[in-house]
DNA sequence: CGCCAAATTGAGGCATCTCAAATCCGGTGG
DNA sequence: CCACCGGATTTGAGATGCCTCAATTTGGCG
């Protein structure tokens, strides 16, 4: 196997394994996509708003995010993505980027044509079924999203993200007891949460206070996870973990 | 053909043909289903958070909406659907229920059961591609409002809402001319915006003061959709329509 | 050591909430 | 056909969570 290929396929793996139980046919089909890799910068874009990719892109590490942008100035940003994640792979078949993914630390990010892509499913409807269930779980994470900006304080909606960032890196292996990485700047969370820079400092500074958390050295420590989920309402049933009863 | 799949087929095909083009195969496909129907009273449960249900639903007719509760008493509505969706397709690859499924008006419902999808999607990968791209909008209607839900002041997040249920309902062939059905109370409208019923009222009243819509009787009227799009800083490609370039 | 971006703090303003009262409306019984 | 009832909508007034703008401090890095 290439070296390309195990850095493509390591993390993949990683993350599927987190959430789906599927056969080795279907990894030696994962190892055969003709996949290629590219690096980004912090900020840079990696697909815009009305693209039309040719290929689907797979997080082989750092962090990227999705985010929407209105005519007025508005940015929102509607997920962030880990390693072993694929955050557009809708675009295989739907024609036209509806957001736009950028990176939000130096990423690299694997890329894999559709038409191997749509070759590989239509052949094997396990694959098919596996990669469905990803988009399954996409969407769950929005409604997740949906919910914390709906109706949840700026308080309860931090200690949510924080919840869900956690639990997702320490799934895939990126994270120890208690402690993760957390390279988002102030302006991302806010963008992400609905809020301003200026109110997350605020918020976070409550978290802190509280015994909750601490954020420091793009590093995030959980001090008390019980009470960080109860402030949260945290249930994460809607990650659709294999870990939390499926 | 009997009548109970007549009453199946028709709005969902009005629906799927709508977003996507697909062959007569798949459709003697879908015919061949065995499927039953059911009706539902207003604000009876359809499913519930928790449930691992064994068939799929399709709204026939009426409306009904997905929510999510918090233990906090919070209460958000995150989709409303109307005939032809399928509102709970992600139960055919996710076995539990990260949200509750309600009838909003007297609404009819088709069962697909889970496993006479799973053989057919197993089998015909035309079928599979289509319903995984329901999957991958229903999506992208979450980023659309999660963005709405982030950074759309109440004002616009309303004229978003309505932009969106009247398009959706024209392409459905579900609409008139600047006017169709919007048979939701005050209580829905507030819990899908995150916003209090209170405070809508004042929001519909300012858009029916502004002379963009009006809103009475069960029904919206478009009175001026330009003005209202510019409000909603509303774009409709989340929607992937056919009719809006896809 | 100094620079620039990011984070923090303060003060005043506005959007939305809460609570409470009044009105409207659709359906039902007389 | 009218009177009534309960749920839904509307209106008012005061409270609050988050925003805006501006100034200051911190921290990573050349």
């Amino acid at each position: 196997m290439s070296a390309t290929t195990d850095r493509f396929l390591r993390p993949l793996l990683r993350r599927l394994q987190s959430t789906a139980t599927f056969s080795d046919t279907v990894i030696r089909t994962f190892a055969e996509l003709p996949i290629t890799i590219r690096d980004f910068e912090p900020g840079q874009d990696i697909l815009r708003d009305g693209d039309r990719p040719e290929h689907c892109a797979m997080v082989v590490e750092g962090w990227v995010c999705r985010l929407k942008l209105l005519p007025g100035g508005g940015r929102q940003i509607i997920a962030f993505h880990i390693a072993g994640d694929m955050p557009d792979l809708q675009s295989l078949h739907l024609g036209v980027m509806d957001h736009g993914l950028s990176a939000v630390t130096p990423a690299t990010v694997a890329l894999i044509p559709h038409d191997a892509l749509r070759e590989q499913t239509a052949r094997r409807p396990e694959l098919a079924a596996l990669l469905w269930r990803e988009t399954m779980i996409d969407a769950a994470m929005f409604r997740g999203w949906l919910t914390a900006m709906g109706r949840r304080t700026a308080y309860g909606r931090a200690a949510h993200l924080f919840c869900e960032l956690y639990l997702r890196q320490r799934a895939v292996g990126l994270a120890e007891a208690n402690l993760c990485p957390m390279p988002l700047r102030q302006t991302d969370l806010a963008d992400a949460m609905g809020l301003t820079a200026v109110h997350i400092t605020r918020t976070i500074g409550a978290l802190r206070r509280a015994g909750l958390i601490d954020l420091q050295a793009r590093a995030l420590t959980i001090r008390d996870w019980d009470g960080l989920c109860r402030v949260a309402e945290f249930d994460p049933s809607y990650l659709h973990l294999k870990g939390v009863a499926d």
